[in-house]
DNA sequence: CAAATAGATCGATGCCTGTCAATATAGACA
DNA sequence: TGTCTATATTGACAGGCATCGATCTATTTG
C-alpha cells in the first residue's frame, strides 16, 4: 500500500474512530426512518451543540452521513454503502 | 450504543486510523511467511526505529499483529481474526 | 569479556483535534 | 418587520499523539 493510499484510508478510519462519532451513527440508525436531526441529537449525546455540529460535519464530509436541509431543520441518514466499504478496505 | 462501548471500539479503530500503522499492516501481509522483524520494516518505512517500535506497540495492543521474540529479533504477525472483528463491528 | 546489533524506553516538541462559549446565519411565524 | 428557533461558524484552550534523538537493555559474536 503506497503511503497515499494509507493516508486516505487513514483518513476515513479517522472520521469514525471517535467515540462521539460512533455514537451518533447508533443513534441515527435506532432513529425512525434511519434519519434524526441535530437538536435530538445534541439532546441524547449530552454535548454541547457546536460540538455535535462539527461531529456531524466530519461523518458528512467522509461521506458516512447524508445531510438534508428541511426548512430550519438539518435531518441526517446514514450512508450505509459508504460503511460497507471502510469496513471492507480494513480487511 | 454506550458510551462505554462507543470508547472501546473508537480505541480499536483508532490503532488502525493511521497511515504509518496501515502501511504496517500492509507491509507484514505481503512479506514472505506474513511476518516481519523491526529492522526490515524500519528500512522499508523511511521513519525512526522508535517511531516504527511505538506503531508496532500500538497495533500489538489491540490485538491486530502478534509479536514473537526470536533472540535478538522481535518478529510480527499479523492477526486476520482481530482486523475482521474489527471490520464487523463497523458495521 | 568486549564490541556490535536489535529493539524498547524516555523526554521533548510540534501539530492535530475534541470541546465549549460566543456569535453569526437563516428560516418560521406572528 | 421583528422575534424566536435551529444550525453553523469562529476563536480559544487543553489534551492527545506522531515523531525524533538519546539512551537503555539484551542478545549475539569475536
Amino acid at each position: 500500500m503506497s503511503r497515499e493510499n494509507a493516508e486516505d484510508l487513514a483518513l476515513l478510519l479517522k472520521a469514525v474512530a471517535d467515540p462521539a462519532r460512533l455514537q451518533l451513527i447508533s443513534l441515527i440508525r435506532s432513529s425512525a426512518n434511519c434519519e434524526a436531526c441535530v437538536c435530538d441529537l445534541t439532546e441524547a449525546m449530552g454535548l454541547s451543540q457546536p460540538t455535535i455540529s462539527h461531529h456531524l460535519r466530519v461523518l458528512t464530509s467522509a461521506g458516512v452521513l447524508n445531510r438534508e436541509q428541511r426548512g430550519t431543520w438539518a435531518w441526517f441518514t446514514l450512508n450505509p454503502k459508504r460503511l460497507k466499504e471502510i469496513s471492507r478496505l480494513l480487511i
